[in-house]
DNA sequence: CGCGCAGTTGAAAGTTTTCAAATGCAGTGG
DNA sequence: CCACTGCATTTGAAAACTTTCAACTGCGCG
């Protein structure tokens, strides 16, 4: 049967995450705000340690683990995630290169959440004591970090919404067009791109049985708003998944 | 008709949160952290203002204001909300005497969300570029204000799981215990308390319609889990409500 | 005393989940 | 290189839960 929407040959250079695309926040931070005389681009803080690379399935860190560090995704991605007693998951956030993992552990002294590499994946590990002092002693530094607290509490706010009131088909443009964004901003295509999850972990993290997802991304691809093939997306009708989003 | 738990006597003297019952938990930080030098229970940063009291329905402040402030419960209750163009509206969070509001907005120029009294209250006013200031003093107060912006993601990420994974009845016995422990917290009754918010704002809040909320509240009542009656709740068999949040 | 909003209740409709089964894809070992 | 195995994805049909719509009740306040 023929496919409604062929999957372009451009997709075969969709973009892929394995490669070191985007400095971590805080670098940015640096040479913004307190490093002016710094060359482009340099990570000169002693303390942050560059991490090895990791496999697909490997633990950044574990739930419970004494928390001693931040991550900052250096290329892949990576997910984290609760787990109940009785093994019930919900993930938490999906993270991207330049993305920072454990801003949600700094007020206990053992890690909230386990994070997990998706796929291949490199990272820098900045320790948190050293970064308090840092902070301490650079105002701007640690307004900086107010700042990217306060961000991650406003992503999970429109996570909530979002679980609150859309529907599946809402939740999952949503989902798509945020990863979009996110692409675009790492100077990525924001319409050809590949999923570094699978699909039972866009369902977990939307509250979406597996099987609404598949459903809901076949929809959107007999409609021609995207053509989906595998992990392998194309946006292909911006504006009409827009409109979804604003379904009241 | 007979209910089957009539609401005891004892109601009648259930907690009301117009009374100064809590210390502001900046205060607590300073004298726990900074000052044991001072006298108990004294709030000594000049640059804290006192509020006036505020009446139901009166905001503390609306979104897209500009962001100067947090604001520490002193008496009564708030509720934080989002609310779209359309007007659809997402209520984020309900804080009690010794909550802090506005944690979010910490890396905006202005607020984003708004924040209204539930009943009458009062509260302090943190005027936040002279809170920094203070922090980046004292890095105890630094740690602990990251702390309490780590929490408020936790909550978040907790709530989260609540909409991504339970069911309706699942997610207004979360509600009602966490209601409790907090009133806990406050050395007010965990079991007999006086709900600050109208059902349809824990519909909301809990991603139900109001009427779903009506229907278990009743469900609830008739199986001899809880009294509720108005506003006025008691929780008659916590350990049965317990068992409903372990249900996998 | 009556208006008006909050809360409750019933019945029908709608959406999503669950269960079951088929298909596809990728890595492994022969 | 291919068959095999296991997991991911898709699809269908029935079941479950929650919402929607409509109507009624009750309480608080002017």
């Amino acid at each position: 049967m023929a496919a409604v929407n062929v999957i372009p040959e451009s997709r075969l250079s969709s973009n892929r995450l394995n490669l070191s695309c985007f400095k971590c926040s805080l670098c940015n931070l640096c040479s913004s705000y307190t490093l002016n005389t710094k060359e482009e681009g340099d990570c000169f803080h002693e303390f942050i340690k560059r991490g090895d690379t990791i496999n697909r399935g490997e633990y950044l860190f574990k739930e419970h683990r004494t928390f001693e560090s931040l991550f900052s995704v250096r290329s892949g991605a990576f997910k984290t995630y609760l787990e109940a007693e009785n093994g019930e998951v919900q993930i938490t956030g999906f993270y991207l290169p330049g993305d920072i993992i454990g801003l949600d552990s700094t007020n206990t002294n053992t890690y909230n959440c386990s994070a997990k590499a998706l796929e291949l994946s490199s990272f820098c590990e900045i320790p948190f004591p050293q970064l308090e002092k840092f902070a301490s002693e650079n105002s701007q530094v640690q307004h900086h970090f107010f700042s990217v607290m306060s961000a991650e509490i406003q992503t999970s706010r429109q996570l909530t919404w979002l679980l609150s009131k859309k529907s599946a088909e809402e939740r999952i443009v949503f989902f798509l067009l945020n990863l979009s964004a996110r692409f675009k901003q790492r100077n990525l295509s924001a319409t050809h791109f590949r999923l570094p999850m699978a699909r039972i972990d866009i369902g977990n993290y939307l509250g979406l049985a597996v099987e609404t997802v598949s459903r809901v991304l076949t929809r959107f691809h007999k409609t021609g708003l995207i053509s989906a093939q595998g992990r392998e997306v194309v946006l292909s009708d911006v504006s009409a998944l827009v409109e979804i989003t604003k379904h009241d």
